[in-house]
DNA sequence: GTCGCTGCAAAGTCTTTGCAGAGAG
DNA sequence: CTCTCTGCAAAGACTTTGCAGCGAC
């Protein structure tokens, strides 16, 4: 099993993303501006797992000068989805949070006190996920899986 | 591996459901009322994964006379999910659904085509997620797994 | 009878959209 | 220059809440 840690070293670095950011735009006639970087760059520069009110909020402290609006960040996230580029995890009632999708598959582990996540990763899983996806005759495109609990710290402080 | 059809064979009885239901009511001095009759009864009597609105509009068919509304749809299945009776799942821009939780644990394959849920479990997998809180120091209280892609007939019809 | 429950409508959230001006290419 | 993008505010969708009357016990 691999965690949090390996993916860090996995992570493609930002100027790729940038690039391929650019180059997705380019390509669709779509116009690369400053709200679009800086809200890219917001979620690169986290821990990846946000709301959109976060990542406006994030967005607000680190770029005080450049007026974004809250609407721009549901656009652009909007737009990074329908490419791929992030993803939309629901988890009860935390809401629709958002994190980067250039990095490789993993599942998440969520404490159900802090609300920490922790990403994993388990062969064992996926390849198991694949196989009954093939017994229901199932097409698979896609999958998730979240495990609920108490993180160790949470359990300490008990 | 099982799928939804042994599951339907391991359903509790609506009567065992329904008593259980009353016990808890009457343990919380709250009441039964014919709302949250069919409320249940409408949660028991379809697949068993619905937004607040379908269960609603069911209502409103089997039951014409009775007046119900959807507020009281959202009260008694938060009251329900407070109780452990129900279960919520958040499948991606699907919205909320609802599913009874009195039945065994099980996951979700969901057809992004017709949006049709089919359940299974896989004792693989469950052993393995235990398996990795572990070893993460994750103290596991639910893990929920969903699988997106094509059911069998949306394929044929491609 | 009491006290919780209900429908209704109003109020909250969260997200999307219309629009006129700003700005990237 | 053109045509997309943006902020703003208004509109939408979904969910919750306050209230006065209703109904379970």
């Amino acid at each position: 099993m691999r965690t949090q840690t390996d993916f860090a070293e996995r992570t493609i670095e930002y100027e790729k993303l940038l690039s391929y950011f650019k180059a997705l735009l380019k390509n669709e006639n779509l116009k690369y501006t400053k709200q679009r970087e800086v809200i890219l760059d917001g979620l690169y520069n986290s821990d990846g797992h946000l709301t959109p009110e976060e990542l406006y909020n994030l967005i607000q402290k680190n770029h005080p000068t450049l007026k974004t609006g809250i609407a721009t960040v549901y656009r652009t996230l909007q737009l990074l989805e329908d490419h791929n580029m992030v993803t939309s995890l629901s988890f009860g009632s935390q809401g629709k949070k958002y994190e980067l999708g250039a990095k490789e598959h993993h599942d998440h582990m969520i404490c159900t006190e802090c609300g920490e996540i922790t990403e994993f990763v388990d062969e064992e899983i996926e390849k198991r996920q694949h196989l009954i996806a093939d017994e229901l005759g199932f097409k698979m495109s896609n999958h998730s899986m979240q495990i609920y609990g108490t993180c160790r710290q949470c359990q300490e402080k008990q």
